[in-house]
DNA sequence: ACCCAGGGTCGTC
DNA sequence: GACGACCCTGGG
């Protein structure tokens, strides 16, 4: 493992607040600094902004340079979907200036399904502690400038772990989801290289609906946040809040039909509902006065 | 002290 | 297809 340092410059559609505080990741945090540092795979980072210059330095095996274009989608021409989006409507245009810096993120197949199932009727900060501890017991210690991280567990690693220890972790009721799932994931009962070479986004989430814990909304997010299909729609109760309020209206958002919602972002938003999902979430969830 | 809600899913009716 | 239960934690 060797220190490595890339610089973006010129980058307009990239905001560190955005990308890592709304809600597509956990294992980001913010240091004294104002930079973040994070786990991804087996590399440890620390992403740093100074207007419109990045620069990423880390520890890793491989070059920082393809991990970063990588996991930040960097040939992803942002300017142009923003502005694609933006016609839709005022809504539309007033949740992308709120999130302007927002990227989606390409993250690790199987570190997703985990921290999606761990997400369940759950909020972000326990999310985030849980994963923290669940890396700690069963993944790589990496140290870096003296700071210890730890990687998130393989498949492997997380194989050994028992469902008492996953409860021990803070789990929850999540405890035995969380290890069945990792028991077909390591024998191959569902075969996450296979789910990665998948074309039609049906079939994919037909197959990530048989992992237990893994339900739509899941399975959605998993496809949004590590298999670039942008065209899903993930219906949470932030979305189904702020979408109720903007264009259905009804008394109670409870009411709100999830297939409605569903057809209702399918033919306002098309191919890009997830990542329209994703500024209405942001929009919503960080500005109380959006409602 | 008590209640509520959180990036839902599962088992049961 | 609807409905309640579900670990746990933080905030009112």
């Amino acid at each position: 493992m060797e220190e490595q340092e890339y610089i973006l410059k010129n980058q307009k559609s990239f905001c560190m607040k955005h990308i890592f505080e709304c809600g597509q990741c956990f294992r980001w945090n913010k240091e004294d600094d104002g930079s973040y540092t994070g786990v991804i795979k087996d590399a440890v980072l620390n992403v740093n902004q100074i207007d419109n210059t990045i620069i990423f330095k880390g520890i890793s095996e491989k070059d920082l340079k393809d991990i970063v274009i990588e996991y930040f989608d960097i040939n992803h021409n942002y300017e142009e979907l923003k502005e694609k989006l933006s016609k839709i409507d005022d809504f539309m245009k007033e949740s992308i200036e709120f999130g302007e810096g927002i990227r989606i993120l390409n993250q690790d197949l199987w570190e997703c399904i985990i921290s999606f199932i761990i997400s369940a009727n759950n909020n972000i900060p326990r999310i985030k502690k849980i994963i923290d501890a669940i890396s700690k017991k069963y993944g790589k210690k990496v140290v870096w400038n003296n700071k210890e991280f730890y990687l998130f567990p393989t498949v492997e690693e997380l194989s050994k772990a028992t469902v008492e220890e996953l409860r021990s972790l803070g789990t929850g009721f999540r405890d035995k989801r969380i290890y069945d799932t990792t028991q077909k994931i390591y024998n191959k009962e569902i075969n996450l290289e296979e789910i990665k070479n998948m074309q039609d986004s049906k079939e994919i989430e037909e197959e990530l609906l048989k992992l237990d814990g893994v339900g739509p909304k899941v399975a959605n997010c998993i496809m949004l946040f590590s298999l670039k299909r942008y065209d899903v729609f993930p219906i949470d109760v932030w979305v189904r809040r702020v979408m109720n309020d903007l264009y259905i209206h009804k008394e109670k958002e409870e009411q709100v039909n999830k297939k409605e919602l569903q057809n209702l972002a399918n033919e306002k938003y098309k191919d890009l509902a997830g990542i329209a999902q994703q500024y209405l979430f942001y929009w919503r969830r960080e500005d109380g006065t959006s409602a």
